[in-house]
DNA sequence: TCGTTCAATGCAATAATGTATCATTCTCCA
DNA sequence: TGGAGAATGATACATTATTGCATTGAACGA
């Protein structure tokens, strides 16, 4: 079996900047980042895009050099997902870096349907809207989904 | 295989309702109502919660007594949400009937993970905030997603 | 009435996404 | 050393969704 690439520095700085970010949340956690676990983040990472479990696995099986099963993806995803450091994009069936990994907040994502970019915007007022509506009817939130999709500006233009 | 309900009105008045102003809503847009699609939005309604696609099937299956393929399924509940009668709970893959079709709102739902009902809210502000934050970044929103998940206050108790 | 047209539906196959189950490996630590 | 628990591997399968094309049916004008 034939090594593929050279594995180093295709990230950009910020990308590096928010992989070991990711990593020290982590580790401060008490989450183990296997190599495995850093790898996916790293693919995530490196995507331009919000990534499908099965695109996910294809790159990944591109960079490990070996078959990689569809349950060992998706446990990997549960994983960085329930740490705060990746988040699901529910309208799209895929997968992105999380740049907050920091604090418990709500990912707002602006999902562009024509190069399907994802951009991860914060407001905590939405949260807090959302919470008060919520206690007021004595629903008690655990996760919270909230995707915007449309046009970004750049493909705006294009149009 | 013994029969189960007895299929005629089975909904209760809110559901008779929002059944009626949902078609209302459709003729209003020059929406074509077919008999079909009016079966799909009363079992939507009749539902204690969201349907996935197939159990929409199995039970429209039941009330019309013959075979859907699913891709009629799908055509209708996409007919269905384009046309704000009905919304698709991306968190869960399912869908059910939207009670406010009258405008073109942003449906938050609370949808709860133990019993898996879910309560539609209505808060403009929440829209707004959204709206403001993306104008700024020069975005243009087509469809909103925002879904809450958690326990709704009944579970709560039992547990 | 007849034929045309277009929306709606039917149908078969298959793609894409996600999960259950059990086996294996690895790591840490007594 | 070896035993426990976490992580991963592997196979099979379940669920959800779509593609492409055929058929039906109602609406409308000639």
């Amino acid at each position: 079996m034939p090594r593929r690439k050279p594995q180093a520095a295709d990230l950009d700085e910020a990308a590096r900047q928010g992989l070991n970010a990711a990593v020290a949340a982590c580790r401060l956690r008490g989450a183990q980042i296997t190599p495995l676990r850093e790898a996916v983040l790293k693919a995530l990472w490196s995507a331009e895009q919000p990534l499908g479990a099965y695109d996910l696995r294809a790159r990944l099986e591109e960079t490990q050099g070996r078959r990689l099963s569809a349950p060992s993806i998706y446990r990997i995803l549960d994983f960085l997902c329930e740490h705060g450091v990746a988040a699901r994009i529910e309208s799209r069936n895929a997968y992105v870096a999380c740049g907050h990994p920091e604090h418990d907040h709500a990912c707002v994502f602006l999902v562009c349907e024509a190069c399907g970019d994802a951009t991860e915007i914060e407001n905590p007022k939405v949260e807090q809207l959302i919470s008060e509506d919520a206690k007021r009817l004595g629903f008690a939130v655990k996760h919270r989904v909230v995707e915007m999709s449309g046009l970004c500006a750049p493909c705006q233009q294009l149009s």
